[in-house]
DNA sequence: CTATTTGCAAAGTGTTTGCAGGAGC
DNA sequence: GCTCCTGCAAACACTTTGCAAATAG
Protein backbone atom coordinates (compact mmCIF):
# COMPACT_ATOMS: atom_id res chain seq x y z
CA UNK A 1 0.00 0.00 0.00
CA UNK A 2 1.58 3.27 -1.08
CA UNK A 3 1.29 6.55 0.68
CA UNK A 4 -1.37 7.54 -1.81
CA UNK A 5 -3.31 4.58 -0.67
CA UNK A 6 -3.02 5.53 2.68
CA UNK A 7 -4.31 8.71 2.52
CA UNK A 8 -7.80 7.39 1.04
CA UNK A 9 -7.86 5.16 3.45
CA UNK A 10 -7.53 7.89 6.32
CA UNK A 11 -9.46 9.93 5.07
CA UNK A 12 -12.79 7.34 5.07
CA UNK A 13 -11.84 6.55 7.93
CA UNK A 14 -11.85 9.85 9.29
CA UNK A 15 -15.50 10.67 7.95
CA UNK A 16 -16.96 7.75 9.36
CA UNK A 17 -16.89 5.74 5.83
CA UNK A 18 -16.41 2.13 5.92
CA UNK A 19 -13.43 0.52 4.25
CA UNK A 20 -15.11 -2.12 1.75
CA UNK A 21 -13.90 -4.33 0.01
CA UNK A 22 -14.79 -2.58 -3.25
CA UNK A 23 -13.96 0.80 -1.68
CA UNK A 24 -9.91 -1.19 -1.52
CA UNK A 25 -10.03 -2.22 -4.82
CA UNK A 26 -11.34 0.63 -6.40
CA UNK A 27 -8.48 2.89 -4.01
CA UNK A 28 -5.75 0.64 -5.57
CA UNK A 29 -6.65 0.90 -8.94
CA UNK A 30 -6.64 4.98 -8.70
CA UNK A 31 -4.06 5.01 -6.73
CA UNK A 32 -1.47 3.00 -8.89
CA UNK A 33 -2.76 4.90 -12.44
CA UNK A 34 -0.38 7.31 -13.64
CA UNK A 35 -2.81 8.97 -16.24
CA UNK A 36 -6.83 9.76 -15.64
CA UNK A 37 -9.22 6.94 -16.43
CA UNK A 38 -12.68 6.74 -17.74
CA UNK A 39 -15.01 5.16 -15.69
CA UNK A 40 -14.62 2.07 -17.36
CA UNK A 41 -11.35 2.05 -17.09
CA UNK A 42 -11.53 2.05 -13.45
CA UNK A 43 -14.43 -0.40 -13.28
CA UNK A 44 -12.24 -2.65 -15.62
CA UNK A 45 -8.94 -2.27 -13.29
CA UNK A 46 -10.65 -2.53 -9.81
CA UNK A 47 -12.64 -5.79 -11.38
CA UNK A 48 -8.83 -7.67 -11.57
CA UNK A 49 -8.94 -7.34 -7.66
CA UNK A 50 -12.67 -7.70 -6.88
CA UNK A 51 -14.07 -9.26 -9.41
CA UNK A 52 -17.39 -8.97 -8.17
CA UNK A 53 -17.58 -4.86 -8.46
CA UNK A 54 -20.25 -3.67 -10.19
CA UNK A 55 -20.20 -0.37 -12.37
CA UNK A 56 -22.79 1.08 -10.26
CA UNK A 57 -20.60 1.20 -7.37
CA UNK A 58 -17.82 2.29 -9.02
CA UNK A 59 -19.73 5.70 -9.41
CA UNK A 60 -20.77 5.62 -6.37
CA UNK A 61 -17.54 5.79 -4.98
CA UNK A 62 -16.12 7.73 -7.22
CA UNK A 63 -18.64 10.46 -6.31
CA UNK A 64 -18.18 9.99 -2.23
CA UNK A 65 -14.24 10.18 -3.36
CA UNK A 66 -14.76 13.57 -5.47
CA UNK A 67 -16.72 14.75 -2.27
CA UNK A 68 -14.08 13.97 -0.09
CA UNK A 69 -11.45 15.90 -2.35
CA UNK A 70 -9.40 12.33 -3.02
CA UNK A 71 -9.80 12.22 -6.73
CA UNK A 72 -10.98 14.96 -9.00
CA UNK A 73 -12.43 14.83 -12.15
CA UNK A 74 -10.88 16.01 -15.83
CA UNK A 75 -11.79 17.17 -18.85
CA UNK A 76 -10.39 15.26 -21.22
CA UNK A 77 -11.08 16.53 -25.07
CA UNK A 78 -12.46 13.30 -26.61
CA UNK A 79 -14.15 11.52 -23.68
CA UNK A 80 -15.26 14.10 -21.75
CA UNK A 81 -15.43 12.17 -17.99
CA UNK A 82 -11.94 10.86 -16.91
CA UNK A 83 -11.20 11.05 -13.19
CA UNK A 84 -7.59 11.73 -11.38
CA UNK A 85 -6.19 11.55 -8.08
CA UNK A 86 -5.96 14.51 -6.85
CA UNK A 87 -3.15 16.40 -4.83
CA UNK A 88 -4.26 19.30 -2.58
CA UNK A 89 -4.19 22.28 -3.81
CA UNK A 90 -4.47 24.20 -6.78
CA UNK A 91 -3.04 22.35 -9.76
CA UNK A 92 -3.15 22.10 -13.35
CA UNK A 93 -3.20 19.26 -15.69
CA UNK A 94 -0.58 18.50 -18.92
CA UNK A 95 -1.47 15.54 -20.81
CA UNK A 96 -0.29 13.73 -23.37
CA UNK A 97 -2.02 13.26 -26.52
CA UNK A 98 -0.72 10.09 -27.09
CA UNK A 99 -0.50 8.26 -24.32
CA UNK A 100 -2.57 10.22 -22.25
CA UNK A 101 0.16 10.05 -19.58
CA UNK A 102 -0.99 12.79 -16.63
CA UNK A 103 1.62 15.17 -14.99
CA UNK A 104 0.07 17.94 -12.57
CA UNK A 105 1.53 21.43 -12.93
CA UNK A 106 1.85 23.33 -9.34
CA UNK A 107 2.43 26.96 -9.39
CA UNK A 108 0.40 28.63 -11.43
CA UNK A 109 1.58 32.03 -12.32
CA UNK A 110 -1.74 33.14 -14.35
CA UNK A 111 -2.13 35.83 -11.67
CA UNK A 112 -1.52 39.41 -13.17
CA UNK A 113 -3.28 37.73 -16.69
CA UNK A 114 -5.95 37.06 -14.51
CA UNK A 115 -6.12 40.59 -12.79
CA UNK A 116 -5.56 42.04 -16.11
CA UNK A 117 -8.56 40.43 -17.75
CA UNK A 118 -10.57 41.57 -14.65
CA UNK A 119 -9.71 44.94 -15.30
CA UNK A 120 -10.34 44.59 -19.21
CA UNK A 121 -13.92 42.98 -18.54
CA UNK A 122 -15.39 44.71 -14.96
CA UNK A 123 -15.79 40.90 -13.96
CA UNK A 124 -14.61 39.53 -10.94
CA UNK A 125 -12.53 36.43 -11.51
CA UNK A 126 -13.79 33.42 -9.17
CA UNK A 127 -12.04 30.05 -10.60
CA UNK A 128 -10.31 29.28 -13.62
CA UNK A 129 -9.56 26.01 -15.07
CA UNK A 130 -6.46 25.46 -17.49
CA UNK A 131 -5.29 22.37 -19.08
CA UNK A 132 -2.19 21.87 -21.55
CA UNK A 133 -1.93 19.18 -24.48
CA UNK A 134 0.96 17.70 -25.65
CA UNK A 135 3.59 15.11 -26.10
CA UNK A 136 5.50 13.95 -23.17
CA UNK A 137 8.86 12.85 -24.26
CA UNK A 138 8.49 9.43 -24.71
CA UNK A 139 5.61 9.78 -27.34
CA UNK A 140 7.58 12.76 -28.97
CA UNK A 141 10.43 10.47 -29.35
CA UNK A 142 8.48 7.43 -31.05
CA UNK A 143 6.92 10.00 -33.28
CA UNK A 144 9.63 10.36 -35.11
CA UNK B 1 -28.63 39.76 -40.80
CA UNK B 2 -25.93 40.45 -38.80
CA UNK B 3 -22.18 40.30 -39.59
CA UNK B 4 -22.04 36.99 -37.89
CA UNK B 5 -25.04 35.36 -39.99
CA UNK B 6 -23.22 36.70 -43.12
CA UNK B 7 -19.95 34.55 -42.45
CA UNK B 8 -22.11 31.89 -41.47
CA UNK B 9 -23.56 31.82 -44.74
CA UNK B 10 -20.66 32.40 -46.81
CA UNK B 11 -19.05 29.71 -45.26
CA UNK B 12 -21.29 27.46 -46.11
CA UNK B 13 -21.79 28.21 -49.65
CA UNK B 14 -17.78 28.06 -50.17
CA UNK B 15 -17.80 24.79 -48.54
CA UNK B 16 -20.78 23.85 -50.50
CA UNK B 17 -23.23 23.23 -47.92
CA UNK B 18 -26.97 24.11 -48.70
CA UNK B 19 -28.49 26.70 -46.93
CA UNK B 20 -31.56 25.31 -45.71
CA UNK B 21 -34.49 26.30 -43.84
CA UNK B 22 -32.90 24.64 -40.47
CA UNK B 23 -30.00 25.68 -40.85
CA UNK B 24 -30.75 29.42 -41.17
CA UNK B 25 -32.74 28.86 -38.01
CA UNK B 26 -29.88 27.30 -35.86
CA UNK B 27 -27.54 30.12 -37.66
CA UNK B 28 -29.89 32.99 -36.56
CA UNK B 29 -30.02 31.17 -32.83
CA UNK B 30 -26.60 31.10 -32.48
CA UNK B 31 -25.95 34.18 -33.85
CA UNK B 32 -27.93 36.52 -31.66
CA UNK B 33 -26.59 34.68 -28.44
CA UNK B 34 -24.52 36.70 -26.14
CA UNK B 35 -23.52 33.53 -24.05
CA UNK B 36 -22.75 29.87 -24.65
CA UNK B 37 -26.19 27.86 -25.15
CA UNK B 38 -26.68 23.86 -24.85
CA UNK B 39 -28.03 22.00 -27.68
CA UNK B 40 -31.48 22.35 -25.78
CA UNK B 41 -31.57 26.06 -25.43
CA UNK B 42 -30.43 25.99 -28.93
CA UNK B 43 -32.91 23.98 -30.28
CA UNK B 44 -36.04 25.78 -28.09
CA UNK B 45 -34.66 29.35 -29.80
CA UNK B 46 -34.59 27.69 -33.16
CA UNK B 47 -37.72 26.57 -32.75
CA UNK B 48 -38.73 29.65 -32.53
CA UNK B 49 -37.58 30.55 -36.41
CA UNK B 50 -38.45 26.98 -37.68
CA UNK B 51 -40.95 25.33 -35.55
CA UNK B 52 -40.33 21.99 -37.61
CA UNK B 53 -37.04 21.82 -36.86
CA UNK B 54 -35.54 18.81 -34.48
CA UNK B 55 -33.18 18.07 -32.14
CA UNK B 56 -31.40 15.90 -34.83
CA UNK B 57 -30.48 18.35 -37.09
CA UNK B 58 -29.63 20.47 -34.16
CA UNK B 59 -26.93 18.08 -33.47
CA UNK B 60 -26.21 17.38 -36.36
CA UNK B 61 -25.76 21.16 -37.53
CA UNK B 62 -23.61 22.11 -34.82
CA UNK B 63 -21.35 19.33 -35.67
CA UNK B 64 -21.09 20.53 -39.26
CA UNK B 65 -20.34 23.99 -38.23
CA UNK B 66 -18.20 22.78 -35.58
CA UNK B 67 -16.31 20.98 -38.00
CA UNK B 68 -15.94 24.69 -39.93
CA UNK B 69 -14.92 26.40 -36.86
CA UNK B 70 -17.80 28.69 -37.02
CA UNK B 71 -18.96 27.30 -33.82
CA UNK B 72 -16.67 26.02 -30.63
CA UNK B 73 -17.67 24.02 -27.91
CA UNK B 74 -17.31 25.27 -23.94
CA UNK B 75 -17.19 23.12 -21.22
CA UNK B 76 -19.62 24.48 -18.40
CA UNK B 77 -18.64 23.75 -14.99
CA UNK B 78 -22.40 22.10 -14.60
CA UNK B 79 -23.22 21.61 -17.69
CA UNK B 80 -20.96 20.05 -19.52
CA UNK B 81 -21.69 20.55 -23.15
CA UNK B 82 -22.47 24.51 -24.63
CA UNK B 83 -22.14 25.89 -28.00
CA UNK B 84 -21.02 29.62 -28.86
CA UNK B 85 -20.09 31.32 -31.95
CA UNK B 86 -16.50 31.34 -32.34
CA UNK B 87 -14.49 34.35 -33.40
CA UNK B 88 -11.28 33.25 -35.55
CA UNK B 89 -7.73 33.23 -33.82
CA UNK B 90 -6.93 31.56 -30.46
CA UNK B 91 -9.33 33.16 -27.67
CA UNK B 92 -10.52 31.89 -24.08
CA UNK B 93 -13.52 32.13 -22.39
CA UNK B 94 -14.27 34.32 -19.53
CA UNK B 95 -18.55 33.17 -18.08
CA UNK B 96 -20.58 34.52 -15.47
CA UNK B 97 -21.25 31.35 -12.80
CA UNK B 98 -24.54 33.34 -11.98
CA UNK B 99 -26.11 34.55 -15.54
CA UNK B 100 -23.32 32.42 -17.78
CA UNK B 101 -22.76 35.66 -20.00
CA UNK B 102 -19.29 34.95 -22.19
CA UNK B 103 -16.94 36.90 -22.96
CA UNK B 104 -13.86 36.21 -25.42
CA UNK B 105 -10.41 36.87 -23.53
CA UNK B 106 -8.13 37.24 -26.81
CA UNK B 107 -4.77 37.97 -26.32
CA UNK B 108 -3.22 35.15 -23.98
CA UNK B 109 0.21 35.57 -22.39
CA UNK B 110 0.68 32.33 -21.74
CA UNK B 111 4.13 31.83 -23.71
CA UNK B 112 6.04 32.28 -21.12
CA UNK B 113 4.17 29.97 -18.55
CA UNK B 114 4.42 27.54 -21.30
CA UNK B 115 7.89 27.79 -21.76
CA UNK B 116 8.44 27.01 -18.45
CA UNK B 117 6.17 23.64 -17.97
CA UNK B 118 7.78 22.26 -21.16
CA UNK B 119 11.33 22.34 -19.39
CA UNK B 120 10.38 21.53 -16.11
CA UNK B 121 8.14 18.52 -17.76
CA UNK B 122 10.31 17.34 -21.05
CA UNK B 123 6.56 17.00 -22.76
CA UNK B 124 6.57 19.35 -25.82
CA UNK B 125 3.16 21.16 -25.54
CA UNK B 126 0.82 21.47 -28.23
CA UNK B 127 -2.64 23.23 -26.98
CA UNK B 128 -4.12 24.80 -24.25
CA UNK B 129 -7.65 25.47 -22.87
CA UNK B 130 -8.09 27.89 -20.49
CA UNK B 131 -11.40 28.97 -19.18
CA UNK B 132 -12.33 31.79 -16.84
CA UNK B 133 -14.93 32.21 -14.31
CA UNK B 134 -16.84 34.78 -11.98
CA UNK B 135 -19.28 37.17 -11.78
CA UNK B 136 -19.95 40.25 -14.35
CA UNK B 137 -20.48 43.50 -13.17
CA UNK B 138 -24.32 42.65 -13.69
CA UNK B 139 -23.85 40.20 -11.06
CA UNK B 140 -21.87 41.19 -8.96
CA UNK B 141 -23.92 43.87 -8.03
CA UNK B 142 -27.06 42.00 -7.51
CA UNK B 143 -25.52 39.61 -5.25
CA UNK B 144 -24.94 42.10 -2.41
C1' DC C 1 -26.54 -6.57 15.81
C1' DT C 2 -27.22 -2.41 13.20
C1' DA C 3 -26.50 0.82 9.74
C1' DT C 4 -24.08 1.21 5.72
C1' DT C 5 -22.89 -0.48 1.40
C1' DT C 6 -23.36 -3.46 -2.50
C1' DG C 7 -25.11 -5.53 -6.83
C1' DC C 8 -28.80 -6.30 -9.75
C1' DA C 9 -32.41 -4.76 -12.66
C1' DA C 10 -34.85 -1.24 -14.44
C1' DA C 11 -35.70 3.47 -15.41
C1' DG C 12 -33.97 7.81 -17.10
C1' DT C 13 -31.04 10.96 -20.02
C1' DG C 14 -28.58 12.44 -23.69
C1' DT C 15 -26.72 11.25 -28.28
C1' DT C 16 -26.35 8.66 -32.66
C1' DT C 17 -27.98 5.96 -36.68
C1' DG C 18 -31.06 4.15 -40.61
C1' DC C 19 -34.11 5.31 -43.75
C1' DA C 20 -37.86 7.30 -46.61
C1' DG C 21 -39.72 11.60 -47.88
C1' DG C 22 -38.74 16.61 -48.81
C1' DA C 23 -36.09 20.70 -50.09
C1' DG C 24 -32.18 23.27 -52.20
C1' DC C 25 -29.69 24.27 -56.20
C1' DG D 1 -33.86 16.07 -61.70
C1' DC D 2 -30.35 14.85 -58.78
C1' DT D 3 -28.20 15.14 -54.55
C1' DC D 4 -28.08 16.61 -50.14
C1' DC D 5 -30.69 17.43 -46.00
C1' DT D 6 -34.38 16.64 -42.69
C1' DG D 7 -37.45 14.43 -39.44
C1' DC D 8 -39.08 10.49 -37.35
C1' DA D 9 -38.40 6.35 -34.81
C1' DA D 10 -35.60 3.29 -32.96
C1' DA D 11 -31.15 2.00 -31.34
C1' DC D 12 -27.49 3.05 -28.42
C1' DA D 13 -24.52 4.52 -24.55
C1' DC D 14 -24.05 6.47 -20.27
C1' DT D 15 -25.77 7.53 -15.64
C1' DT D 16 -29.03 7.28 -11.80
C1' DT D 17 -32.48 5.09 -8.74
C1' DG D 18 -35.08 1.43 -5.90
C1' DC D 19 -34.62 -2.36 -3.32
C1' DA D 20 -33.32 -6.74 -1.06
C1' DA D 21 -29.27 -9.21 0.34
C1' DA D 22 -24.54 -8.87 2.13
C1' DT D 23 -20.98 -7.07 5.17
C1' DA D 24 -17.99 -3.86 8.06
C1' DG D 25 -17.51 -2.27 12.51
Amino acid sequence: MNAREQTFVETLRANNYKLTRARRALIHALAGASKPLTINGLHARAKEIDPKIGLVTVYRTLELLSELDLVRSVHLADECHGYAVSTPGHTHHLICRACHALVEIDGCNLGAFLKEVEQRTGYRITGHWLEFEGLCPKCAEAEK
